[in-house]
DNA sequence: TAAATTTAGTAGTTACGACTACTAAATTAG
DNA sequence: CTAATTTAGTAGTCGTAACTACTAAATTTA
């Protein structure tokens, strides 16, 4: 029989990782269960945020430098890319230069649908962080030193 | 055209929700490489380690009560549970009172697995939390909070 | 400049994670 | 006691998330 512990500590509650992974399931839960509403996903949403703002930088966007922004594996990205085009949210065309890029464009459509998400994603937030909201820093500086 | 501005920053690194995103996600990533080389998900590890912890506290576990404990979905956790069965970590026994619920028992693989694994898993967290190791405390506190 | 390497994107697989919908058994209520 | 409801678990679907493997085009280098 096998009796020697296995665990260094009494109660997951104890390790950091297992509290972070509860703690983002949970957002995301509410997070997607929020965007639900309006059809979207929160993926659906971070790519579309992410090409929103990589667009205010420069003047054409590729699905990889989307990738490379959102830090999001280009195969699921190639994947929700083709569901938001579906959707009418933004246009994949070829890129003139490379030919092997696709350069991507929001319509107004998704223009007006990311900022509806927002409203929708800001109040999810809102509640979600409320009760560690004046350690607001604090707690952004911890995640900035985890992400390196 | 669109002109009217969509979010209340400029960056989403502002925000607390996609930081969280994108820490868990990382932790979540390194996790899942490290257990891989022994043919273990994260998911699985923590259903075999929530077993662990939860039969230390009562003498029968069914598989509802484990997704209870380990906050999973219960569909998700049957399905985990049988491939945990087919690989030889768990029994699943028709409970003598409740003929509907299945009792849970870890083998003695499977234990053994666990023990493993979770030296594994305490490496890749030690690395992981390596820069807020000092601030553990306080990261723990305010994620608790925001589990309430 | 031809060959080797890198880059951009797609296809298909495995495993969650959240669903709806279902079966069957246990419990509660009238 | 019987009907209504709740509970434990399974089946199948959709959408990531991380892969391997592939095509084709661009770039490097020998």
């Amino acid at each position: 029989m096998d009796t020697e512990k296995v665990f260094s500590y009494k109660e997951p509650e104890e390790n950091s990782g297992y509290l972070l992974w509860q703690v983002t399931m949970k957002w995301q839960l509410n997070m997607n269960r929020a965007l639900g509403k309006m059809s979207l996903t929160l993926t659906q949403f971070s790519l579309m945020a992410g090409l929103y703002w990589l667009s205010q930088k420069q003047h054409t966007v590729t699905q990889q430098q989307l990738a490379d922004y959102a830090n999001t594996d280009k195969m699921m990205t190639s994947k929700v890319l083709m569901t938001l085009e579906k959707k009418q949210f933004l246009e994949r065309v070829k890129d003139s230069g490379d030919s092997r890029a696709k350069r991507l464009k929001m319509t107004e459509k998704g223009t007006q649908t990311l900022r509806e998400a927002y409203q929708v994603v800001k109040q999810v937030d809102d509640v979600f962080f409320k009760n560690v909201a004046k350690d607001k820093a604090v707690f952004d500086d911890l995640l900035i030193r985890l992400i390196k």
